[in-house]
DNA sequence: GTAACTGCAAATTCTTTGCACATAT
DNA sequence: ATATGTGCAAAGAATTTGCAGTTAC
């Protein structure tokens, strides 16, 4: 799983004169590894069960530097910040309220709708967050079950 | 500009069984008073600055109050938490990254892209808040004008 | 009169910062 | 060698909570 994509964080890093180090380059495995948003606090949590514990202030600088190179990128849904891998494309964010997990689905049907807040409203689009609320397909199983 | 509307919250309060206080009136005052979402903090600056200080504290209380009620809704806007009063239908928050003034719009055309993610994704929608970030059209005069 | 409400101060939660030590280049 | 990065602890910002005193009903 490790190659192209994992040396790109590496190496985006070196030419830009930020320097690779264990703690970066964990952060974004940890990063790579998930589909879904990992929040700070979730990141650092999993890097301490795995031994290769990583001060929580590392990890949010870690992800601050990532960011800044468009590599990761980071959006608040609900309390707290969440972070994942820069995909290209739209995106819509999905907030389950019952278990709290965060995920994101890839779509281009938001583009009319930019399209009339730019024409009708002048102004000017930058970027766009669509933020569903409701239940996931596990947890309406679990409701159903009970 | 009081009569039907104003005297709504004074009942709602008043039928659930909560009170109807200084309070609680002058933070729905505010509301109603403006377009745009308010932070706590700037309802409770608004107030302080008309001699009818509330504390930031009781703001959060009243505002919680207003939104069990169904009068008011809050959404996270970039840093903080917004309030705003309560209308029907879609709306979507447009967040200016320059001046950090945040407004709303109404619309429907939500509907399909939400219709997308009930049957492809198997999430239960409750809600849906889309957050555009850009620039307004006063700031956008303001930068070509200089 | 009394349960509900308020102000104030302290507690919480998430995130950022300062600084002495460590490390990648 | 030295500029950058890290850990730790402390500071910050936004919001919540505990409690003794106040007020709407």
């Amino acid at each position: 799983m490790p190659s192209e994509k994992a040396a790109k964080a590496g190496s985006a890093l070196r030419t830009s004169g930020y320097r690779l180090t264990r703690q970066r380059q964990l952060v974004w495995d940890t990063l790579r590894r998930t589909r879904r948003h990992l929040s700070a606090e979730q990141i650092a949590e999993a890097l301490r069960r795995q031994r290769q514990a990583v001060d929580p202030a590392t990890v949010y600088r870690s992800l601050d530097v990532l960011q800044r190179l468009g590599l990761v990128r980071s959006s608040r849904l609900g309390e707290r910040l969440f972070f994942e891998i820069a995909e290209p494309g739209e995106h819509y964010h999905l907030v389950c309220d019952q278990c709290g997990s965060a995920n994101h689905i890839e779509g281009e049907d938001l583009a009319p709708v930019l399209r009339h807040i730019t024409d009708e409203h002048r102004f000017a689009v930058r970027s766009a967050d669509l933020i569903v609320h409701g239940w996931c397909e596990k947890c309406q199983a679990r409701a159903a079950a009970s």
